[in-house]
DNA sequence: AATATATCAGGAACTCTGTCTCGATAAAAA
DNA sequence: TTTTTATCGAGACAGAGTTCCTGATATATT
């Protein structure tokens, strides 16, 4: 029954493991060991068998798996393959950058709208994508069954606008803002967290440069 | 020796509390305990606690600890107060969507430049930052002394733009591409994976939909 | 046909991260 | 001054995730 039991880790890795297969299926090859995947993609290769059995899909012997399979494989597996629709809430430079890129289409997810209090933008096309008032959303969101909200607001809004999403029958938020949204209990939340990013790489250059100097200024005695 | 040893998953935290954290300040609250932090950002208090003892700073019994001094340890461990300059390479819609955020500069990252090979945008200015042929960034990037560089260019081109920066003197990347570039050891490497998020968000969705779904057509009997 | 080899798959061991428990301490209350 | 209470900090424990190890199997080689 708990078919959910996917480590996520794994969720995380598939997606590169998918980019990965597809550009080896567009240069032609037709099959691929685990060991060449995980020294491709700096991943140990158990952990590479490990992860694509999650998606069920079996590799033989001496051969390896089957490039054209595993890409199906993991795109059923991450429901990648029908599109589920979205709204994105606002239309500013972060927001009008993801309705920019088509290959969100191809991860399962495709902006059918965009939302925004700025009249400025209110009524506008961005990339194809209408700018409606956020006002309209609850009802929009209530008609067309939508289920994925794309919250691309600044801090001090976030919480209003992920209520107003969850109370419009919205199941899943992908949440660019900086504040991590308070929200019921089975509603989904994914925090993209920019700003985590940073944190590693700063600490990272600086113990890295701290390092260095230490090297060269003096590598102590024994 | 090994000064180094602080868990990603810490560093990771960090940016959040300080975001939190400077919120409170401005709202003027002088003292917060580690479990107030924790509920509020879905962290466990001992978690927090761990978390903000890596910073050094030290908090009292029964009062907590002084928000202010907070802010300033996690700056500090993070080198957050004296900003890096950066190069970005790849001023398309990603890449302008960051050259608009003010925000990176309290983050470490000062975006001093942009790189791109398009005829159309070079010469013109985002956000009060010029976008300069690519060829320039090697003599430009030792000239400055420039560590950082922030990838936003297709999957394709990735690579080559890595090594160009690599070969320029860049330490630390930042990379918005869906591809892991392949890069020399001590070079650091902090990849965004936007797609990953889609698998988690994509994969969750979809059990919690089949589960939802199974619940209403017949909760099985016991 | 027999042997060798590349690769897979599953279980065991280890490591890392997160949670729980305890004693210590500083402020407040009695 | 003594007692109570909120909070901290450190160590013990538990769970998850990754790596290592062994055995199985399909293709290639002799």
């Amino acid at each position: 029954m708990r078919a959910e039991s996917v480590p996520e880790p794994t969720l995380r890795r598939l997606p590169s493991y998918y980019h990965y297969l597809v550009r080896l299926r567009e240069k032609g090859q037709e099959m691929i060991s685990a060991a060449q995947i995980g020294e491709d993609l700096g991943v140990h290769h158990t952990q590479v068998r490990k992860d694509l059995a999650f998606t069920g899909s079996q590799g033989r012997p001496k051969v390896g798996h089957h490039v054209a399979d595993l890409v199906a494989s993991i795109e059923t597996f991450l429901n990648w393959n029908n599109a589920t629709d979205a709204f994105l809430v606002g239309a500013g430079h972060l927001g009008t950058a993801l309705l920019g890129y088509a290959g969100f289409e191809r991860a399962g997810v495709k902006i059918v709208a965009a939302f925004d209090t700025r009249p400025s933008i209110i009524g506008k096309k961005i990339r194809g994508v209408s700018v409606l008032p956020l006002e309209k959303l609850p009802d929009l969101a209530r008609r067309m069954h939508i289920s994925i909200g794309i919250l691309t607001v600044p801090a001090e809004a976030a919480q209003d606008v992920a209520d107003l999403m969850i109370a419009s029958g919205i199941q899943a938020i992908w949440n660019f803002a900086p504040t991590v949204p308070d929200v019921p209990n089975g509603v989904i939340v994914e925090n993209v967290a920019l700003y985590s990013s940073l944190g590693v790489l700063s600490h990272k250059l600086a113990v890295h440069r701290r390092a260095a100097l230490a090297a060269s200024s003096g590598p102590k005695p024994a």
